[in-house]
DNA sequence: CTGAAAGCGCTTACAG
DNA sequence: CTGAAAGCGCTTACAG
């Protein structure tokens, strides 16, 4: 069985009565072999347990066979389903995925990350994280690693790019609002003013709003941080405010959430007296009470969409830069 | 700068006018240099941006400088704390992680994602997932792959083993609940039978009522599965008994919610008529409401703890197995 | 249909 | 304090 060290090529030549150039090509198909002779090298294969040392294909090849995630916090569940999406196609197509966290403040800055990514030698990266500067993404791609890019345009720099369609989901969501429920005075709490997705998501309440005639009030938008404390906060400053909102979308989930506990505390039913809704459809979106209207991100899809991205162009794909949008999706529930 | 082809150790070597040898030793350390020729192969690795291929590296050195974690699911938000936790002393370890996903059904087997790991030669396993047989445990200690087993006991494998205090964590808490707030009939909700960590904490419920003189009631224990449906489905079972409970302590905090759930839609009110309590502090715990009472799942710790065992053993320590075990820590919040 | 041999880019005894 | 050279285990032109 598994002796001392390791099975090499070489020995299971050896136990096959072939060379080692054989052996290589029974496992790759690269070159065909009678079947006699596939027989036994594969019969060797197994009998040995052989599994060729991927860090000697490695430095044959050029590849590594391995992928990256960037994300600037791999606990947030929007992030962990994207790596699931990138897995799920990863696995499949036998590349290793390794996530890693650049968070937007404090812990490893995104260029290390990128640097360490980059001297791993990874096949391509998916970067799920805002903010690089566009230096950094050249030289990504001057490294020869394939970049695939989410949330942003394809004009932003080298590579594709996946993402969904957020103004068109937040407007939908905003049109429903003020269409179908009738909200008259609909304000909006953003996250870190500045950083997205918050601006794409403020221009679809923007757009439509605008669309159904209602001015867009300053004083029913409020910009704080994509945390439920960044809901408390806006939803404070918005509730203290001489004409109230009746009705309050968030940049995301985790914000409304905020919202849904000021609501509570000072006895405002949602969405009788407040209507709130979201962004994302978090698990937690539909364990709150009332359970959250919010907008779907498919985050999961958005891997999906990313990884077959990087496989094609891994394969040798060299058409030009694709840009992949997925479409939005309103859910409804009890909150709004 | 960044010319065609990758920039080798050669080039670094010539740059400085020195041998590849040099070159080599300069960056790892592993010999005096002179600090003027330290300097100018510093300066030419700087300037040239030099990063060592990772493959030929590692052909040499046989390490991959990468660790692997194994869970059944990596959505499950104690299994990304987990992974945080790991990556955290990983990182600052010059060490890759990579995170995979053998679920417990559908998808890929636990025996593939293993023998995907172990082909790929990482330096090192976690084991977030209960159900591996000894066989395939054998199988990767044999193969030189260092490994850290999770949540179950040090005899019953190979490598190392931390774990949280489950059932002393679970005793506590009904401890509490029967001790401090006085509840008569506590019912349990567990996962899916026979599958871990719900044996521990029914063992901590079952320890807590016998120390408090309770009998332990069989119409009073349920068996469903370890989600917020599992806890809607059993939590009708036990408040359709002749002598429903006054509290329902779950396996973990999704069943909990679920149990919510249920005494929303028939107006029992929480705790009063109905006290509630999970397991493993989940982001969801809080943002319920009432908000969950239940005890810490210590996840990010539990991976650092794994990941410097791991750490250690790669260095070299080959002392005799070890198992690390967390202390508990009751959250009282409003549902019980 | 098959094999001998070069070479991928490092690290590390060995030698001085 | 420094260097020439072997060798890690593969894949793939090249040759027949």
């Amino acid at each position: 069985m598994h002796g001392s060290g390791r099975v090499k090529i070489v020995d299971v030549a050896a136990a096959a009565g072939v060379s080692v150039t054989t052996v290589s090509h029974v496992i790759s198909g690269r070159r065909p072999v009678s079947a006699a002779t596939r027989a036994r090298v594969e019969d060797a294969v197994h009998r040995l347990g052989y599994q060729a040392d991927p860090s000697a294909r490695g430095l044959r090849t050029q590849r590594t066979d391995t992928i990256g995630l960037v994300v600037p916090d791999i606990t947030n569940p929007f992030n962990t389903e994207l790596a699931a999406g990138i897995q799920e196609i990863a696995y499949a197509h036998d590349l290793l995925t390794v996530v890693c966290e650049a968070p937007m403040s404090g812990g490893p800055q995104l260029p290390a990350v990128l640097r360490q990514l980059t001297a791993r030698r990874l096949d391509g990266i998916v970067l799920g994280r805002f903010g690089a500067r566009r230096a950094d993404l050249d030289l990504i791609a001057a490294s020869g690693t394939r970049l695939v890019r989410l949330g942003t345009r394809i004009a932003d720099g080298p590579g594709d790019v996946v993402r969904g369609a957020e103004t068109e989901g937040m407007r939908a969501l905003v049109e429903h609002l003020v269409g179908e429920r009738g909200y008259r005075r609909v304000g909006f709490i953003g996250g870190e003013p500045g950083v997205e997705p918050g601006g794409e998501r403020y221009e679809g309440y923007r757009q439509a709003l605008a669309a159904a005639g209602h001015a867009v009030l300053p004083e029913l938008t409020v910009w704080t941080g994509f945390t439920r404390e960044g809901g408390r906060a806006g939803a404070a400053r918005l509730l203290d405010a001489a004409q109230p909102p009746d009705a309050v979308v968030c940049a995301n989930d985790l914000i409304a959430i905020g919202v849904l506990d000021v609501a509570r505390q000072r006895g405002l039913a949602v969405p009788g007296n407040l209507a709130v809704a979201g962004y994302d459809d978090i698990d937690a979106a539909s364990m709150v009470s009332p359970a959250l209207t919010t907008v779907v991100n498919p985050a999961r899809e958005i891997g999906r969409s990313a990884a077959r991205l990087l496989i094609d162009r891994i394969a040798g794909d060299t058409g030009p830069a694709r840009e992949v949008v997925l479409a939005h999706q309103v859910v409804l529930r009890g909150s709004a």
